[in-house]
RNA sequence: GGCCCGUUCGUCUAUCGGCUAGGACGCCAGGUUUUCAUCCUGGUAAGAGGGGUUCGAUUCCCCUACGGGCUACCA
């Protein structure tokens, strides 16, 4: 196990991402990971956008990976935009980074030329899946193929002169192993014969993943990479890469997928829309609209908690934990191989616990950004409603309908219960008595009033109870009846009552 | 197909050779709440299978099975 702490380093870490479309719960954990990793051990976290694909590139992701890591209060030490001695901080802007060294690579023979068009390459790959092989193009075959290992310098030369389209691919020794380095899956050995000639610039003149982004961490002087396990076949070679510049390898962790519910398969915006629950932390509108978990209702506390505890738990006994607190106990080493399924209950369970710890007008705010209908509602009230309520709720969408009735009077009434209330005619009895008692002012004793009344007439507190509530609410849920009485006042409940004797009875 | 990674309750996880396998979510039951929910208490439930190594394996090694990832001039 290698100690990241003995080379006594402030870590330079990234999160690395491409504006291929909105950013998914996955990404935001490794996003978490590498922030919680960077400043626990007093280091920077840097943000860099890789699109150098421009034909995948979608429009507004890169706005969306900025905002949700904002929202997550996740945000980056350096990013696109900042004017640092390492910027530019887009992969599209680095040109000339990447130029000068794949010449350096070219010069020093550990990469070549190669003409191959690509429906060249499909082909032969075709003809090797028909005889039950593999096309990998390194060492076996380059020589056969069209390269400026197998042509004369001449020959080389002429082509690139009329503008033939060529790649850059990287020369991948023949013998020899790679031994990788992992600070959560410890140490692995790779044959290097089995390793492909990976494209390093591509015909269009645009580096591939594997070259900008060796170079980038490289330039940027990034010292940890943590980045999803994805990346580990790749491991090898980008191993070999830092070797032909003659640098120093970073050090590696390859964090576990977080797969779907069921576990099969990797968690996807289907499998979110099956099970009713949202994959991304806000919510998307360019393409396509969906909802995010902001827009589900829940914090951005809870989806970072939830999300830490994802392949890593901190020492036993402690579940509920942020912001310095989770930065200090985090330990990269500590996080799990295996990969992790998605729990949307778990996650309701963290955001309950994080809505009783939340400050009502703060809550009464997002829920007016969230339910436009509760804006209406004088906000001193609904926020004191939301005190009523809140540890009934598990997001903060629900908190509507929880203190809905405490500021509109019921139109409907639960059939079922309704019938289950109504012994012998108990209902019109309890409105009827009810109405000739509000004319006094017992605002705060009328529980008790009614309960005196039934003990009088032999009658169960508990049935009054049950129609009082009725007459109320309209189902027999919620708050303590007292409660709702003092909310919305004796004006109210005369109101309420008149409505239930008009409609009910 | 090839290569790589993984495998403890339904789910998230603890255990760094001594285990009556611990915690949390969920679920179930009881209590509190004259309702429902919250809350509290209790219960349910796990080491994929087979070989080694060892006095002793969940823990170390191998094989099989299963799951996942990668296999592009995508990232």
């Amino acid at each position: 196990m290698i100690s990241y702490k003995s080379q006594r380093l402030q870590p330079r870490v990234r999160f690395a991402p491409s504006p291929t479309g909105p950013l998914h719960v996955g990404g935001l954990r490794t996003a978490l990971f590498n922030y919680l990793f960077a400043k626990k051990n007093g280091g920077d976290f840097i943000l860099r956008i890789e699109d150098t694909d421009k034909k995948r590139e979608v429009k507004g992701a890169e706005k969306y990976i900025i905002d949700s890591l904002n929202w997550c209060g996740i945000s980056p030490d350096e990013r696109p935009g900042d004017k640092t001695k390492y910027s530019p901080y887009k992969q599209s802007k680095r040109g000339d980074v990447y130029e000068a060294f794949i010449s350096e690579l070219l010069a020093g023979g550990k990469a070549y030329y190669a003409f191959d068009s690509e429906d060249e390459l499909k082909a032969l790959r075709g003809n090797h899946e028909k005889k039950g092989e593999t096309f990998v193009y390194n060492w076996a075959n380059r020589n056969s193929l069209k390269n400026s290992l197998s042509m004369s310098k001449k020959e080389v030369q002429k082509k690139i002169g009329n503008g033939d389209k060529y790649v850059v691919r990287f020369l991948s020794p023949e013998k020899g192993e790679v031994t990788t380095l992992d600070l959560i899956r410890g140490k692995s050995t790779i044959d290097s014969k089995i390793l492909d000639d990976k494209v390093l610039l591509k015909a269009d003149g645009t580096p591939t993943y594997h070259f900008a982004n060796v170079v980038d961490d490289h330039a940027m002087g990034i010292t940890h990479v943590i980045r999803g396990e994805e990346w580990l076949p790749s491991l090898a070679l980008h191993c070999l890469l830092y070797d032909a510049f003659g640098w120093d390898l970073p050090v590696f962790a390859h964090l576990p997928l977080i797969l779907n519910p069921n576990g099969k398969g990797k968690l996807s915006k289907r499998s979110g829309e099956k099970g009713g629950f949202p994959v991304f932390p806000i919510n998307w509108n360019e393409n396509e609209s969906f909802d995010g978990f902001r827009e589900a209702g829940i914090l951005p506390k809870a989806l970072v908690n939830y999300l830490a505890t994802l392949g890593w738990s901190p020492k036993e006994g402690s579940e509920i934990i942020c912001g310095l607190e989770l930065i200090e106990m985090f330990q990269i080493e500590k996080v799990v191989k295996a990969p992790a399924n998605f729990d949307f209950e778990r996650l309701k369970w963290f955001n309950h616990k994080y809505l009783q710890q939340t400050d009502n007008a703060k809550l009464a705010k997002i829920l007016i950004e969230l339910k436009p209908d509760s804006s209406e509602m004088d906000e001193e009230k609904l926020i004191k409603a939301i005190g009523l309520v809140k540890d009934r709720a598990d997001t903060i969408n629900e908190l509507w309908g929880l203190c809905k009735y405490l500021f509109f009077e019921p139109t409907n009434y639960n059939e079922n219960n309704l019938k289950k209330v109504n012994k012998e005619g108990l209902n019109k009895i309890v409105a009827e008595v009810l109405e000739k008692s509000l004319s006094d002012d017992i605002q705060g004793g009328l529980v008790s009033h009614m309960k005196e009344w039934g003990g009088a007439k032999n009658i169960a507190a508990g049935q009054i109870m049950m129609t009082l509530r009725m007459i109320l609410v309209g189902d027999l849920s919620g708050i303590g009846i007292q409660d709702i009485i003092n909310f919305v006042g004796l004006k109210s409940v005369a109101e309420r009552t008149k409505n239930f004797k008009d409609s009910v009875i």
